[in-house]
DNA sequence: TTGGTTTTTGAGTGATCGCTCAAATCCACT
DNA sequence: AGTGGATTTGAGCGATCACTCAAAAACCAA
């Protein structure tokens, strides 16, 4: 494909990139929702698609280490002069907000966070984890080493939720 | 100052970049330890840190947010054609993990933590909580929001040190 | 096969990129 | 003031950038 299908099709660089970006987290979301419905206890399942990711950014099984987050790139490198881009990815980063916060709240609805808890902060809680996560994992640190995080984390969370 | 001034200076772009990122490091560096120094408890510095960057990150008091984190930026943007550039990012943020390791060990030292704790995983723990927030700060996302996150960040750590 | 629509292509636009270099300028020392 | 070395400058190099467009090609119903 040449440039001019490219410009034909999406307008310009900005909207093809804005595109790529939604299909992005459309994709992060059928996944994460793919493993937590493997699991009967959704705490389980939000531990075990922590323990998937670290297992994927290290690369340890036969496919390549994922490339970095392409929602927290954008997050980073999005400015005042991209108000579009900025306006885009801060859209998607609330709406999985929004859809942890509801995995976490039928999690409570099911008796496995105490009834008070509040599920938005846990929520916010939870994407910092796994942005730390993903992006510590860029680092040249051994496999042993990113696992090892990811089970730390899912340690803390779990004292906090219980 | 014109390009040919910097050309002389530093040879490269890459070799500035470089040099920025190094200063910025120590920058990181110098300021951590201020904060930590400031504190009769290692662990009690710790969390000052984490909560002052909460507040610096959403620009809350005079000062405009602070920028990304220059390394989280070159970590994720660097690439296997940028050799030189990956060597020194991983290398500072090996740095910064003896340098959070040897926090914790003194901290160990005198009786913060228990005697068998494991301060170099608490050290890449503590990294990506840092990465995590100053990350996840960067959403258009209200400020009691990001001080609620490096509380509760503070209290996991807590948890899981003593 | 034909005719009309959609899509792709190749060639090219100006702007910006990283970078270079000879000449001009600056500056400390005598 | 004069001199030698270091520094800065402005002009400009080729390469790549985001992007455009007329013409060619591919497609598809009649």
């Amino acid at each position: 494909m040449r440039p001019g299908s490219i410009y034909a099709a999406f307008g310009s660089k900005e909207a093809l990139f804005q595109a790529a970006l939604t299909a992005y987290y459309e994709q992060l979301l059928e996944e994460m929702t793919r493993v937590l419905d493997s699991h009967d206890r959704v705490l389980d399942g939000l531990a075990a698609y922590l323990r998937q990711l670290a297992v994927e950014a290290t690369g340890e099984v036969g496919t390549a280490p994922v490339p970095a987050c392409m929602m927290v790139k954008t997050l980073l490198e999005a400015t005042t002069d991209t108000p579009g881009l900025q306006d885009a990815v801060n859209d998607l980063f609330d709406r999985i907000e929004r859809d942890l916060t509801g995995v976490l709240e039928s999690a409570r609805d099911q008796g496995e966070l105490n009834k008070g808890a509040d599920c938005a902060r846990l929520a916010r809680l939870w994407q910092a984890q796994i942005i730390g996560l993903r992006t510590f994992a860029h680092r040249r640190v051994d496999a042993e080493s990113v696992k090892l995080l990811a089970e730390d984390m899912i340690l803390l969370l779990q004292c906090r939720t219980s």
